[in-house]
This record gives C-alpha cells, structure tokens and sequence, in this order.
DNA sequence: AGCGTTACTGTGCACGTTCACAGAAGCTTC
DNA sequence: GAAGCTTCTGTGAACGTGCACAGTAACGCT
C-alpha cells in the first residue's frame, strides 16, 4: 500500500539509489543497461518521485506563486489573467514546475505572500497587475528568489523585469486614426493613475495631440464598465462638443457606449469611439468595438522566458516590450 | 544568511525542537513561559516552518491541486472561474493550503495530473468543467486523495461531490417568464451536450414546454459567441416565426443578438432573448440581456467546504444545489 | 608496465521536521 | 509518604531524496 521509493526502484532494477538518482535527473554517467532496467522498474512500480525530500535537500521547490494584486472585488474582470494563468501553466509544467497561486488584496494577504516566498516554499514568483507603491515589491525586495512581472511595475521598471505591450504606441494607433478621420474634438477616459495602462496609454494620447489634449478633455475611470459609463456622461457634460473618444479598455467603452447611447449621440456617426484590450465584449457591444489589439499571449510567454532565465541562474535579464495592433470595426 | 530552522527558534527561546514543534502545531501541553519565549524568538529570527520538511513526515504536502479540463482554447471565456479562483486562493489560505493550478486539456496533461495527484503532491483534487467521459475521473479514481467538483460530474454525481447552481430551476425560470408574456415560439440554444449546464439547462426548458419543445426549436452551441450567432441564424431558418429564445449562456447570447440584428428582427420586440450566467456581457450587450444568476461565489464556497469536510476525514458528503434568480432586464 | 582519463556505480550523510516515547515536576488522593 | 494523575519537556528515529566522495573497471597513451 505504502508509495514506492527511490530504494524500492533501486532493488528492482538491481542497482543502487545514487543510479537511479542520476538517471532521473538527467546525469550522463548511466550506462544503458541500468537505464532500461530502471526505467521499467519505475513504470512496473509506479514510481514518483517525492518532491518534498527532494526540495529538503535541493532548497529549491519546484514552484512558482503567481501574486495577484488586484483589489477582490475587481479581480479578474481583466480577460488578460486567463491567457496568462494558461499560458504559465502550460511552459512551467515542461519544467516540472507547478504554478501556485496566491492573493495579494489587502495587508493580511501580503503577509501572508512574503511569508511563503520569502520563507523559501516558491523558486520564483510571478507578479500580475502590481499597482504603484504596493509595499509588496519593497517586502519582497532583493534576497529573495526572482521576481518577474507581467506589465511594468510603475516605479520598479528597472528592478522588477518585465514583459509588456507597448501601451503608448497602442495609444498612438488610435488617436492617429481618429485624426486622420479628420476628427477635431478628440477626448479620453483613461485608466487608474497608478497603473501602466493608465498611465502609458494617456501618455500615447497626449503625445499624438500635443496641447490639444486638455484636461477638460480627459476624465479617469477605473477599468469597470460603470466607470466608462459616469466619465463619458461627464465628458459630455464638460464638452457637448465631442466627436471622438480613445477609452483606456473596451470594458470600460462598453460602459461609454452606454452613456452616448443616453445621451442620443450616434456611434460612429457622431462620436468615434475607440477600445483597448480587443477582449470579448470588443464584439459584444452594438456597434463592435475597434480597439487595440495586445499579444496577450506572447506577452505571457515572454514573462515566463524571463522568469525561466533568471531562474537558470541569469544575472539580468532586459525588459521586452511588443507592438499593438489596430483592429478596425463599427465604432470608429 | 541561512534560513532559520526549528532548531536556532529553539535554542534563541532556550528550549527544545520539541516543544517548538508542539507550538507550531497547536498542541496544548506548552508552558505560558515558553510559549512568549518561543513566539519572540520566532519573529526575532524570522522563522519559517519548512514545507518540504514537515510533508516529508506528515506525509501532506499543504495543496490542493485545481484542475482545469476545459480545451485549451476556450479556457476562460467562462468568467464563472476566476471566482472560483479567488474563493479556493482565500479559502484555502485560511487553513495554510495553497492551490496548485493544473491543465487538463489533452492526453499529456493528463497524465502529468494523474502522476501528480497519485503522486502524493496534492491533499485534495478540485474539478472544474469535466466533461463526461472524461478519463481523468477513472484515472484518478479512489485511492488517491479526495476529490471534488465545482459543478456536478456527469456520469459520476455519486462519486465526485460538487456544489452546483440549479440548472434546471434556471432554465424553468426563464422559460416560464417567456410563456407568462404569452410568447408562444420558444426556441433554445443549448450548450454542449457532454456538460450539465448543456444538458440540464435543455432539460429544465423540455420540462416546461412539454412537447412543445420540438428538435426543430433546439440548436446546439459550444458555449462561444460564435457558435451562438451560428446557432441563432440556423434556428430563424429553421423556424422564422420564432418569439424567443432562451440561450444557454449570455455569451451565445450576445451572438444570438448579432445574428437577430443581421436578419432584422428587434429585440424584445419581435423576439425575445433570454441568458444564462449573468456574466459581465449581459451588461454590454444592446440591449442588455435578461438571464438567469448563478450564485458563483456561494457554489465556489460551498465546492471548497466539500473538499476541507473531506479532508478533515469525512467519509461522505452530499452534493449541494442552490437556486439561481431571474434577472431581468431589455433583452426579455 | 605505468599512468591518466573516461565511464560508471555504491555509500554515508545531510536536509528540517513530526511523532512516539520516556521522564520530570507538581498536585491530589488515599 | 506512596501512588496516581496532569502538565510539561527533551530525545532519538524516521520520512525520501541529492550530492560529494570513494572506488572500480576498461581503455588509450607514453
């Protein structure tokens, strides 16, 4: 009843632990011999191999934690975790490592999250949607194990690598568009303040308009659908005369829609509105979305290479950064 | 530079591993003098248990393993998962668990969870969206740690316990408001048919309408927005004189919408359009759809407070069903 | 023949913890 | 004052693995 060990292969097969040992972790000095006979004495007893002995003397534990920073209520409604979670599994697991994953909402939680990588139980750690000035990044610090981040850690970029798309050339793409539609009267809802998109993606924005991007023109929502819904109705408020808007993500232009909707402007008629993202309801909303397209998955591919190189031991390894892609559609 | 063990917390505190240990574990036969000495020299040296150690003699390693069997393309268009997420990570964490993530998509990856799970490298299993048929149920079978879903198991209800939301009271609900507004063409658009949202939210229609739900008034989707459009244009020529549809999830939904739009049908007006999820596109769509809400955060909870009953020795526990609430809104 | 190199194998120890056990000290009870 | 609790403590063994090391055999080279 009791699972097989590394001993019970080693008699088996007629050779000793340190053999088998060798052999399941890739050393070249097994002769072929053993190596059948060990093979089919762990395939004949079922043989796995007991992780934990293994991480007691290796220090190491053949896992990553994925740190979720977003506040609890809001988690999640970003598309952009799935193809990451996925994605990570998916290149981890060719490693054998296994991805845990660990929350970090409030005070309590990232406690409880430096306690564990910080008391050695994750080989790396995997940062998602890190806000500016999150104490965690400090708690987390040097001396630990790796840390990379999917999206720049605002205030980190140069400690915490990082994978990311190019938010300010997405932003460029849109407002570029909309100028050489011959729109004049160009607006925004931009994220929160303290993350990358919405920092970056109103960068983009006021670099293609120059002066003309003026703070009457600009109001903040915080990546909820009810959020693009309140800055556009005060947008409309503030500047009747609108005839476009670049909004920081498509939930959040689902939200505009609404309120234009209400307001009796015509989509893209009257006003041209643009999304970011390219997420699901990019195609749900009436008229659909054009929007700006992110390589989620490459971008989730090369957080992990990242992470992968510095766990091989890398000293540095340099931020990459990927290109947007206008998507055209109904709504501008 | 090394990482205190149980020893140095019990030479700072001036006593043994021992009873270090039996503080650590909430024995009760410690002394009030070595319980402070002991818990300031713990966070004087910033002592943290060692994982590895301890499962190599408890034989628990501390995690839960969340396995994922949906194909790898659609993964997560389900929005269902990402609370279930969140519940399992804050759940578990309050009894020191950590979830694991696993993929189960093909052949490969089931087996690495078999050997995984069989392995002993997880206390517990935590299904999601499996399918019938699938070979991972038979795989892991007894004898292996306990196991259950979030969403029945078709084909194995008396095996693996599950919470679930009433599937068939929903879709009851829906159809019986259509009949209640006197619309006497109901047609349905089902999900797959290998999984309980796709067969039971079909049954609790056929409950309701009797023979009235003929093969003629039933197309199949596979839960994308996609498929639904497709489903949706399928049935109006199937059946053009349609007054409603009940569709199997506000996704398809959402694509059932488009293709009304494309054959110039109004909504609610000529026909009416029912969801199921109560997902973020319900809002996002125009108009914004009626559907059914699931109580995700209570299914999430009431799946996990299966799995800690099992692992806290109980021999049996009986699946859970809640209700699920009209929500009405445009669209209906 | 002697020596170095290559290819391979077995053994003892350490990793940090829990658990069973033995035992000490203080109290109550006969 | 002996015996029996209760409360608390320390100690040795065991969990299953990787790694350093020692050792063997075969081979080529001088």
């Amino acid at each position: 009843m009791k699972r097989p060990t590394i001993h019970d292969v080693a008699a088996a097969a007629g050779v000793s632990r340190g053999t088998v040992s060798r052999l399941l972790n890739g050393d070249k000095y097994v002769s072929p011999a053993a190596r059948v006979a060990i093979e089919r004495a762990i395939s004949e007893t079922g043989y796995v191999v007991n992780r934990a002995a293994r991480s007691l003397v290796t220090q190491r534990t053949g896992s990553v934690a994925m740190v979720l920073s977003e506040p609890h209520e809001k988690l999640f409604e970003d598309p952009n975790y799935s193809t990451l979670i996925r994605v990570a599994i998916r290149m981890l697991a060719e490693r054998d490592l296994s991805l845990v994953m660990m929350l970090a909402g409030d005070e309590g939680d990232r406690e409880r999250v430096v306690r564990y990588v910080r008391g050695g139980h994750a080989d790396g750690v995997l940062l998602v949607s890190t806000h500016a000035g999150d104490p965690l990044v400090e708690a987390l610090g040097s001396g630990g194990p790796p840390a990379v981040s999917c999206g720049a850690v605002i205030g980190h970029e140069n400690v915490i690598p990082y994978a990311a798309a190019d938010e300010r050339l997405g932003a460029r793409q849109m407002t570029e568009y909309f100028v050489a539609q011959g729109r004049k009267r160009i607006a925004m809802i931009t994220g929160p303040m303290d993350t990358p998109g919405g920092i970056q993606r109103l960068e983009g924005f006021a670099e293609v308009l120059g002066r003309k991007a003026t703070s009457k023109l600009i109001a903040h929502g915080d990546w909820t659908q009810a959020s693009g819904e309140r800055a556009m109705t005060e947008l409309l408020e503030r500047a009747p005369d609108i005839d476009a808007v670049f909004v920081a993500s498509d939930l959040m232009a689902a939200g505009a829609l609404a309120a234009l909707r209400a307001a009796g402007r015509r989509v893209p008629d009257d006003v041209a509105v643009g999304g970011f993202d390219d997420s699901s309801v990019a195609l749900s909303t009436h008229p659909p979305l054009t929007t700006i397209r992110q390589p989620l998955a490459e971008m989730a591919q090369e957080t992990i290479r990242l992470l992968l190189a510095l766990l091989d031991g890398a000293k540095h390894v340099d931020p990459v950064i990927l290109p947007t892609e206008l998507v055209i559609r109904e709504s501008a």
